[in-house]
DNA sequence: TTACGTAGTTAGCCTAACCTAACGGCATTA
DNA sequence: TAATGCCGTTAGGTTAGGCTAACTACGTAA
């Protein structure tokens, strides 16, 4: 099956919040605060994220990735800050790079993305 | 009301089409054929359109913008072509750039828009 | 003139992705 | 220990945007 687009968000999401300094395990709650989402859109998400495999739920329902989970989010993730710094670099702000990269990050091909990437990629 | 976005793709088409050389009237079964969709889906769109005041239809069904709608047309499909022509400077084939452009048309901001116009809009 | 093909419409269905309301478990605290 | 509050879940609802099936209207061709 198909991952739908909301489920790369979760993913990149949970990516996201793990690297961030001083989070240890990374809890639903913490994305529906994160995304301004109701708790229950993002249990419903989680439970299908796990039958599909892309992470499952910790002895306190902490949320784990997968490798499969992990290298999505990850995936994503990248897309979302390469494409960031190139509306950057175009004079964006920073901000509004950030808003529209979330949103562009799901709809460009490998193609494209990696144009951008070999142009704006770079540290 | 908000246009919803699939709206802001049949105006764009509709422009795109009467430009296109030898057609003269545009119809919904245009529409259709041009995305792929079903007759019924495009005459539920249009007579929503039609209701918001974005066009009308002529004695003989033809679809016919008011400034309104073709405001919006035109304003999308400029988004389009400056956005394919970015893609295709950075190096990505053409019909990959028009299909990437496509989507990120309608989920960038007015500031990241512009900076795309700004170092890739010129003819 | 009847029959056919094309275009548009209407009704009803589906999925994705959100929502609220209500409820259960668990821990902390008065 | 009983009440409080937080987190997660379940049930049911909404909206956007597609679908098919079946109907109508109209023009053309046999």
């Amino acid at each position: 099956m198909e991952l739908f687009e909301s489920a790369q968000d979760y993913l990149e999401r949970i990516v996201m919040l793990e690297e961030s300094v001083g989070v240890d395990k990374v809890h639903a709650i913490d994305l529906a605060n994160s995304f301004g989402f109701s708790r229950a859109s993002i249990s419903v998400a989680m439970h299908k994220l796990e039958e599909e495999g892309y992470l499952a739920f910790g002895p306190n329902k902490e949320l784990v990735l997968t490798a499969k989970g992990r290298a999505e989010g990850q995936r994503v993730y990248e897309r979302h800050r390469v494409l960031t710094r190139a509306f950057v670099s175009l004079g964006v702000d920073p901000k509004t790079a950030q808003e529209d990269a979330c949103r562009v990050e799901h709809d460009i091909s490998e193609e494209t993305f990696q144009a951008f990437k070999a142009k704006y990629g770079g540290a």
